[in-house]
RNA sequence: AGGGAUAUGGUGUAACGGCAGCACAACAGAUUUUGGAUCUGUUUGUCUAGGUUCGAAUCCUAGUAUCCCUGCCA
C-alpha cells in the first residue's frame, strides 16, 4: 500500500524553497504534545503534517513532550502519546526529547538576556502586571521593576530558583516592548514560581520556564528548522524570532501555522473529553465512540485509515471542519480489502425449512468464499488473504458454513407488511440466502403481541427467482454472541456550536482554539449527546471465527466491520463491536419520508442569503479635510479620483508621488503608483525613482509600448532600481512586432496544443484565454492584444 | 475597540495574471448472489462593491463576516 502523503501546501512551498536556497542542510521537524491527555484525531492531523513532511523531504521527524508545566503532567500521558504514535506507524529513532531534561539550559539562557538587559524581574502581583499591561487601546506602564540593575536580577533569579520565595512572588520577563500593539511582546513572563511536583525532574526545580521563552529555545536546541504550531500561536512568534535574534541561533528554526481540523459528530476538547469519561457518558477514554487514539484503536480501526484520513485532509492557513465523511470513508476503504467476510445475525430470527430433514446428520457443509469477486479481481498479486492472514489463490480462500433446517435471519429481512421497493424476505415471498439457496416463506408464527417468532419456509430449486439476497447463520451451529453497535456520540454536526433547534447549527469552526482552561466549561454539547450512541444485541456469528486470530475484522455480509472487542470479548463469551458499518442505500431510500436515528441529519437550510439588497452601499472610507484637500490637488494633476483617494489616504504612495512631474503623464504615474507598486512602496522595497516613470508614461502613451511591456518593466525596474528605459533600450523592448512574427507566434501555439484547439472549436471557448496567455508569452508580452485576438481568432475559426 | 489571521461548490483543498481542478458527499445509470464494492455520467463554487488589465479566485482600494491575542496554560 502506497504510503499516504501530505499534499502540497504552503508550508512545503516553504521548505522547498529553503532547501533549494541551501538554507539548511535537511528538514528537521517535530511534534511537540504536552503530557497532559491521550491524542485525538485533531492530533493526528499535526503528527502527521509533522512527521510526514520530514519524510517526503528527506529530514527527520522529533517527538517532543512539551512537559513544562507540571500541573497535570504525566508519565502515564507521557508514555500513552508514545504508544498511540508508534501504533500510528511513526518511528522517532532516538529523537525523543524532553523539555524538561533541558530546564538547565533554559536557565542558562535567561541568565544571558538578563545579562544583556533583554529580561528582568517582576515583583508585582499577576493582577497589578495584567493591570499595568495595559489593554488593546492604551500601551502598557513600566512596572516599578523593569529597571533593575542586571546584578541585582542575576542575584533575584538565582534566589528564585534557590527556593526563597514564595510561589509568585517574582517572576523573569523579557524586556521587549511594553507599547507594541501585540499583547505578547508586552514583556512576556519568561519564569514563574510553582512549586509544583513535575513527573520526571521531581522538586528539583521551583522555577518553570514558559511556553514562549521555552519552546523557541528547546526547537534550536534540537536544531528543527521548520516548527510547525496551529494557527492561535501567529502572535507568539513575534517572541521567537525576538528570541532567535537576541541569542544569536544561526541557522535558526523558523515557526510557521497551520488552521486547526476538527470532525464533526465529535468534540475534541480535552477538557470535554475528560467531561464525558468523568460524567460517565462513556465508559472510558478508551470508549471506542470517543474520538482518542486509544478508542478508535480499540473500536477496531487501523493505523492505515487513521493515516489515510490525515492525508487526505488538506492543509491550509483556517481552521476547519471536516466532514465526518471522510474519516468515515477513509475506515471502510481500508477494511474493504482488509476484512474477510463472513455471516452474523444480530437480531435474530429463527427459520425452519420444512422441506429439509431433520437430525444431526443431515447438515449440509458449504463451502463459501471469504471474498467477493471484485475484491479478487482486484488483487495486485492474483492472492487473497485469509483470516490468519496468510495469502492464497481465491479457491482456497473459503470457510465451511454449516447449512441446516434451522436457521437465523436477520429480523430487519423480514416484513409482514414490506414497503415499496423491499427485496428481502415477504410472507409467500422468496429471497436467496447467501450462498445456499432460495427460500420462501410459507407460514408465520406470532405470539400473542404480534411478533414474529418463527418463519417456516420452502427451500426451493436452483431455478426458483428471487430479487434479493439475505444472510443467515445455521441455528444449531452458530456461535452466540454479544454485538456492540456503535453510532456517533452525538446528535449534530457541531455540538460545540449553540444551536437553538438542532437542526441548523450556528456554528464557525473559526472557534477551533486552544483551551482555556481559565474560562468555565460550557456543558451545553452534553445536550447533544446521541442516546443511540450504543445499541447492544445478542444474536450469532458463524462458527468458522472460532478459530481465526483474536484480532480479525471481519465483514459481517450487510451490516458492517466488525471485530472482538480487545478488552472484553472472551472465548466463551464473544463481544463483538461493530467498526463501521456499510454504506446503506436502502436505509437512506426507507428512512427519506421517516428518518432513523443516527442517519445524518437532513442539510441544514441554506441560510438566507444574507439580503445585501436593502444594504448599505460601501461607503468611500471618510477623509481628513487634509486629505480631501489632496485629493482635489491629485485630480487636478490628472489622477482619477480612486486613485487619488488612495493615494491621499497612505503616506507611503503620497511620499512616491510628491515628486512625479505633472502634465499629461501624471495620471498614468499615479495609477502605476496605487496599483502596481502600492504593496512594494509600503514594504520598502520600490528602489526606482518617481521621475523615471513618466518617460515610460510617455513611451506607452505614443503606443511604442504595450501595456504588458510597460508594466512589466516597471516591476522590475522597481525591484532593481534600474531606470525603466534603460531595461528597454537594453533589451530592445522597444521595437514593435511585426506582422509576420505575430502571425507565427500565433501559429506556433496552435500548432503547440492541438487537443486545446480542437476542444476550442468543439465550443471550449473559455480557452481562448489560455492561447492568448500562449501568444503573449511566446512574445515577451510585446504583441498588441487586440491583433492577437483577431489573429487567434482567424486561426481557431477554421 | 488596537493588533493579527482567514474567506473558492454541501464539506475539505488546488489553480507562474490565461481551461476554476481534485477528494468526500449528493444525484442518475451500468454492474452485482452484500441495498457493500466497482464503473460511467451529472448537479452545485471564487464573501461584497469598485478599480487596474486584452484577460482577475489571483494585483489595488473600500467594505462585510469569522477567528485569535490582552494567563505567572500550551
Amino acid at each position: 500500500m502506497r504510503a499516504p502523503r501530505v499534499a502540497p501546501n504552503f508550508i512545503t512551498d516553504i521548505i522547498e524553497r529553503d532547501l533549494a536556497a541551501g538554507k539548511y542542510p535537511q528538514v528537521v521537524t517535530r511534534f511537540p504534545p504536552e503530557p497532559n491527555g491521550y491524542l485525538h484525531l485533531g492530533h493526528t492531523f499535526a503528527s502527521f503534517l509533522d512527521f510526514q513532511t520530514a519524510v517526503q523531504y528527506g529530514g527527520r521527524y522529533h517527538l517532543r513532550m512539551d512537559d513544562t508545566n507540571p500541573e497535570g503532567e504525566s508519565m502515564e500521558y507521557a508514555e500513552a502519546i508514545q504508544d498511540d504514535l508508534r501504533w500510528l506507524g511513526w518511528d522517532w529513532g532516538e529523537h525523543l526529547y524532553y523539555a524538561s531534561d533541558n530546564f538547565e539550559r533554559y536557565y542558562e539562557y535567561a541568565q544571558q538576556l538578563i545579562r544583556q538587559g533583554d529580561a528582568y524581574v517582576d515583583s508585582v502581583s499577576a493582577e497589578e502586571m495584567a493591570r499595568l499591561r495595559g489593554d488593546a487601546t492604551t500601551p502598557g506602564t513600566p512596572s516599578p521593576y523593569r529597571s533593575r540593575s542586571v546584578e541585582e536580577n542575576l542575584d533575584l533569579f538565582a534566589r528564585m530558583r534557590a527556593g526563597e520565595f514564595a510561589d509568585g512572588a517574582h517572576v523573569l520577563r523579557g524586556k521587549i516592548d511594553l507599547a507594541s500593539p501585540n499583547m505578547k511582546l508586552r514583556d512576556p513572563v519568561f519564569y514563574r514560581i510553582l512549586r509544583g511536583h513535575h513527573y520526571r525532574t521531581g522538586d528539583a526545580w521551583c522555577i518553570y520556564p514558559m511556553y514562549d521563552f521555552q519552546h523557541p529555545l528547546q526547537d534550536a536546541l534540537e536544531g528543527v528548522t521548520h516548527s510547525m504550531c496551529s494557527l492561535e500561536f501567529v502572535d507568539n512568534r513575534a517572541i521567537y524570532d525576538w528570541l532567535m535574534e537576541r541569542l544569536g541561533f544561526d541557522p535558526r528554526p523558523h515557526q510557521y501555522e497551520f488552521g486547526r481540523r476538527g470532525l464533526e459528530y465529535t468534540v475534541t476538547s480535552k477538557r470535554k473529553l475528560r467531561r464525558l469519561v468523568e460524567g460517565g457518558y462513556v465508559s472510558g477514554w478508551d470508549d471506542p465512540r470517543m474520538p482518542t487514539l486509544r478508542a478508535q484503536r480499540r473500536l477496531g480501526v487501523t493505523p492505515e485509515a487513521v493515516r489515510a484520513f490525515a492525508a487526505q485532509i488538506g492543509v491550509s492557513r483556517t481552521n476547519r471542519t471536516v466532514d465526518i465523511a471522510v474519516y468515515e470513508n477513509a475506515v471502510r476503504d481500508d477494511l474493504n480489502h482488509r476484512a474477510p467476510r463472513v455471516m452474523a445475525v444480530l437480531d435474530p430470527l429463527l427459520v425452519v425449512l420444512t422441506n429439509l430433514p431433520e437430525g444431526e446428520g443431515e447438515t449440509r457443509v458449504l463451502s463459501l468464499p471469504y471474498w467477493p469477486h471484485d475484491v479478487i479481481r482486484d488483487s495486485p498479486d492474483g492472492l487473497v488473504a485469509l483470516p490468519s492472514g496468510e495469502r492464497v489463490p481465491p479457491e482456497r480462500a473459503v470457510r465451511e458454513v454449516p447449512f441446516s433446517r434451522e436457521l437465523y435471519i436477520e429480523r430487519e429481512d423480514f416484513s409482514p407488511d414490506p414497503p415499496k421497493g423491499y427485496k428481502r424476505l415477504t410472507r409467500g415471498g422468496t429471497v436467496r440466502l447467501r450462498g445456499a439457496g432460495i427460500i420462501r416463506a410459507d407460514e408465520v408464527e406470532t405470539d400473542e403481541a404480534g411478533n414474529v417468532t418463527t418463519i417456516y419456509a420452502t427451500l426451493l430449486g436452483e431455478d426458483a427467482k428471487a430479487a434479493g439476497v439475505i444472510h443467515w447463520v445455521s441455528a444449531p451451529h452458530a456461535l452466540p454472541a454479544e454485538f456492540r453497535l456503535y453510532d456517533r456520540l452525538f446528535r449534530v454536526p457541531h455540538p460545540e456550536g449553540d444551536h437553538p433547534d438542532d437542526l441548523a447549527p450556528d456554528f464557525d469552526p473559526e472557534r477551533l482554539s486552544h483551551e482555556n482552561e481559565a474560562a468555565p466549561l460550557d456543558a451545553g454539547f452534553l445536550r447533544f449527546l446521541n442516546p443511540q450512541s450504543l445499541r447492544v444485541t445478542r444474536g450469532y456469528v458463524e462458527p468458522s471465527v472460532a478459530g481465526d486470530p483474536q484480532d480479525t475484522r471481519y465483514q459481517f455480509e450487510r451490516q458492517g466491520y466488525f471485530w472482538r472487542d480487545p478488552v472484553d470479548s472472551r472465548e466463551d463469551a464473544l463481544v463483538f463491536g461493530r467498526i463501521i458499518t456499510l454504506k446503506d442505500t436502502w436505509a437512506k431510500e426507507a428512512g427519506k419520508d421517516a428518518p432513523k436515528a443516527g442517519a445524518k441529519a437532513p442539510q441544514p437550510a441554506p441560510k438566507a442569503e444574507a439580503p445585501q439588497t436593502t444594504g448599505h452601499k460601501p461607503q468611500p472610507a471618510p477623509l481628513t479635510p487634509e486629505q480631501e484637500a489632496e485629493v482635489a490637488r491629485l485630480t487636478g494633476l490628472g489622477a482619477s479620483p480612486a486613485d487619488a483617494r488612495t493615494v491621499a489616504r497612505d503616506p507611503a504612495l503620497l511620499a512616491f508621488l510628491a515628486g512625479a512631474r505633472p502634465g499629461p503623464t501624471f495620471g498614468q504615474v499615479a495609477s502605476w503608483t496605487v496599483n502596481d507598486l502600492a504593496g512594494p512602496l509600503r514594504a520598502g522595497a520600490v528602489r526606482v525613482g518617481v521621475a523615471d516613470l513618466a518617460p515610460l508614461a510617455e513611451r506607452l502613451a505614443s503606443g511604442e509600448l504595450t501595456t504588458r511591456v510597460a508594466r512589466d518593466v516597471l516591476a522590475r525596474a522597481a525591484a532593481s532600481g534600474e531606470a525603466p528605459l534603460a531595461i528597454i533600450e537594453r533589451e530592445g523592448l522597444g521595437a514593435g512586432l511585426d506582422e509576420g512574427a505575430l502571425a507565427a507566434a500565433v501559429a506556433e501555439v496552435l500548432a503547440a496544443h492541438p487537443d486545446k484547439v480542437e476542444a476550442y472549436r468543439g465550443g471550449k471557448t473559455a480557452l481562448l484565454g489560455f492561447f492568448t496567455g500562449q501568444v503573449m508569452r511566446a512574445t515577451g508580452g510585446k504583441a498588441d492584444p487586440a491583433k492577437v485576438a483577431a489573429a487567434l481568432r482567424e486561426g481557431l475559426g477554421g
